[in-house]
DNA sequence: TTAACTGTATTATATTCATAGTACGGTTGC
DNA sequence: GCAACCGTACTATGAATATAATACAGTTAA
């Protein structure tokens, strides 16, 4: 069953696609994998406290990537290989790396300054 | 006169805030000053392509954060001091360093990975 | 079999973001 | 003085996000 524990709702953008992310990253770091079990709608939304519609819209779209396979009545469950599992992790890896660095570009700050900091901030 | 020059409005949040963002990091970068003159809202909203209303509401927003001093009728100008920048700069960091590093982690990234990420596709 | 759960769909409401259009009065340079 | 700006304010509209409340049919385990 794909875990929610360390889960927040809280960065801005929207609930659907936070939890979109969420299973996006947990399939880049290997710990979501082929025919894993998602929660139900019900019982997702109810632990994120949100509303089960945007649980489904965040489930229907991952749906519509192909990432998971949902049957009327039945569970869902992920749908993966290693080509698409391989191209999440290269997309969100180059997003996050070239927003970071675009940022700190802005405000005028050296790679090795960037590198020192991320030294710092790692835990 | 602050640019606009290299503002792209195409990053998911909203406008208004990207906007905000545009400032604070030319703030961040010293590139933007005290009492350096903003562009009108007409003038901006016509060059970003946007409604005048959302840089109006941009710069009231920064308006109410101190950073900016309006007077009915007169033009714009940057509010700063070394206080105010300094905290500004200190804030964007950090929330950009901690949220690339969240998402990496998330990913199962090591932070020797990291390093040597950034390093590639700084340029 | 049947109760409990599942996915799916629908209608209604509220808020935020953005647009469009208009208006009013203050400031500034010629 | 006056035209051309400026900030500010308001109403109306539409799309996106999220909530609430139902409803119905398929699946599954006791």
């Amino acid at each position: 069953m794909i875990s929610f524990d360390n889960f927040t709702a809280v960065d801005g953008s929207p609930v659907y696609m936070q939890i979109i992310m969420h299973i996006k990253r947990g399939v880049a770091a290997g710990i979501v994998q082929n025919e894993d079990e998602l929660p139900s709608r019900r019982v997702l939304s109810s632990l994120l406290g949100v509303n089960p519609n945007t649980v489904q819209k965040a489930y229907r779209l991952l749906e519509e990537e192909g990432l998971i396979s949902s049957h009327s009545g039945a569970k869902s469950f992920m749908q993966l290989d290693e080509d698409k599992t391989n191209s999440i992790k290269a997309s969100l890896l180059e997003n996050d790396i070239r927003g970071m660095i675009r940022s700190m570009q802005q405000m005028d700050i050296s790679k090795k300054e960037a590198l020192e900091f991320i030294d710092l901030y790692w835990r």
